[in-house]
Formats: structure tokens, C-alpha cells, sequence
DNA sequence: TTAATACCTGTAGTCACTACAGATACCAGC
DNA sequence: GCTGGTATCTGTAGTGACTACAGGTATTAA
């Protein structure tokens, strides 16, 4: 029904490491999937797609603390919303920041790609 | 003249340690700098742009071989245009993904903020 | 039932830093 | 010129985030 498939499966479609699926578990980024008779991991989908944002997180200069914080105000396990929102703010800036430098990277790239072409 | 400064002030103006100063100059990063009659490094203001721009590139997720490529391709130092351009492509594909991620976390954050705030 | 393959745990190695130790350089005040 | 405090030097060891491998157990296709 739930559609519970093996880590092999998981390293496939997300592009991610089997050892790096089970390393994000034991550090607690990635909680703990179901297991066969035999001790074989099985996943949901909902574990999939967090793992999923994990790997984009990571790619794009996330730490593993920082996108645990990101899990956890999304999850709203956070109690107080003044300190949510503090901590949205500051990944937002974070994410801007980010977005401008990219932006400048692209400007460089496609001029030297035009220059190239021509 | 050509306002040569020590390494703490290099580390102080781009808020990169010391000590990472160093490791990307042993690692074929950073070129090396003039040095005192004792030893000390003596950075130009062209070698401290060099060092943002490493910063900054790494704050976004590229790997220190994949800068250094970036380096050489800006620095003219490729002979092959057709190979220049294949790979400024190729590192433009990686930045647009990483802005659509980027924008995707936004999304997500500016809502949750919103939320907080109302 | 039995290979072949996938997955298990645990340990060691790599990349990109980061911290520290012990020694030398620089520089301000006397 | 000398001296004490701070800055920098080289080299090594430790950390975070993987990555590879070894030796063993589960699963599955024939």
C-alpha cells in the first residue's frame, strides 16, 4: 500500500549515496525508516523527499546543523513563533545573499560563453 | 605604492581565517603571495578580490577543483574557446539549478514567515 | 536450493577546513 | 638599541561531511 522500497531504490532516484543515506541517519538528519524481518531499511515516500531536500540543501552550502533548524521550524515543531520567524528571516537573508552572488557568477559565465561564440 | 598588506588584514577585510588563507595557497588556490624580509606573506588588493571571489564560490556549494577551473577559464588561461565555452555552459546549468533551489526555499520560508507574523 | 546480488555494520580514508604548539618576525615605548 | 607584546611562521592533529572498503547476512531469480 505504502509503497516501501529498499535503499538501493532510494540511492537510485534521489542521485544520493547508499553510505550517505545511512550517514545522514545515524546523525539524526534523516529519521529512521522502517526494516524487513531480515534488517533490510525501507522507505516511504515521505522519507524519499526528505532526503530529497537534504541533498539540495547540502549543494546549495546548507550545514547539516542549519538544515536540521530548516526541518524543524518547517515540521513546526518549534514552540514560539517570534523565534520561527527570527530563524526564517535569517535563512532568508542567507538565501538572498546567495541568489545576488549567483546572479554576479552568471553574468561572468554568459559573457565568456557569448565571447566564445563569437 | 601598490599597498601590499599582512595576512590578518586580509583575513579581517574578507572574514576568511588565517589559517584558510594558507590552505588554499598550499593547495594551488591562491597564488603565492610576495613575502617580508622575514617571511611574513605581503598580499596586493588583486589577491584579496581573488580570495572573495573563492569565498564566495565555495559558500555556494563548488568544489575547490571546480574554482580553480572557473579561474582559469576568467584568466583567459584555456586555449580551446569550443572547451571554455563547454564548460562555462556546463557551470551555468549548475548556477540556474541552484537559483531555482534557492527561490524554492524562499518560497517556502517567506510563506512560514508570513504565518509567524500574522 | 543455490548462486548472484543487495544490504548490513563497522572502520578507515578523503576533502575542506580549523585549532593548536612551538618558534620567529615586527613594532611601539622606553 | 632593547624589550615586551602581538602577529605571523611551519607543521601536525582534529572536525564535519562524506566515501570506500571489508567481512558477513538477506533477498531473489533460475
Amino acid at each position: 500500500m505504502s509503497q516501501l522500497i529498499t535503499i538501493g531504490k532510494v540511492a537510485e532516484r534521489t542521485g544520493c549515496h547508499i553510505e550517505t543515506i545511512r550517514y545522514y541517519e545515524k546523525e539524526g538528519l534523516l529519521p529512521s525508516p522502517s526494516r524487513s524481518a531480515g534488517g533490510h531499511r525501507l522507505y516511504t515516500q515521505n522519507l524519499v523527499e526528505r532526503l530529497v531536500f537534504i541533498r539540495r540543501a547540502r549543494e546549495l552550502g546548507f550545514s547539516m546543523l542549519e538544515i536540521k533548524q530548516l526541518h524543524s521550524i518547517v515540521d513546526g515543531e518549534m514552540v514560539s513563533c517570534e523565534r520561527v520567524k527570527s530563524i526564517a528571516d535569517h535563512h532568508l537573508e542567507e538565501i538572498a545573499a546567495k541568489i545576488a552572488d549567483l546572479v554576479k557568477m552568471q553574468t561572468i559565465l554568459t559573457d565568456l560563453s557569448h565571447q566564445c561564440s563569437g
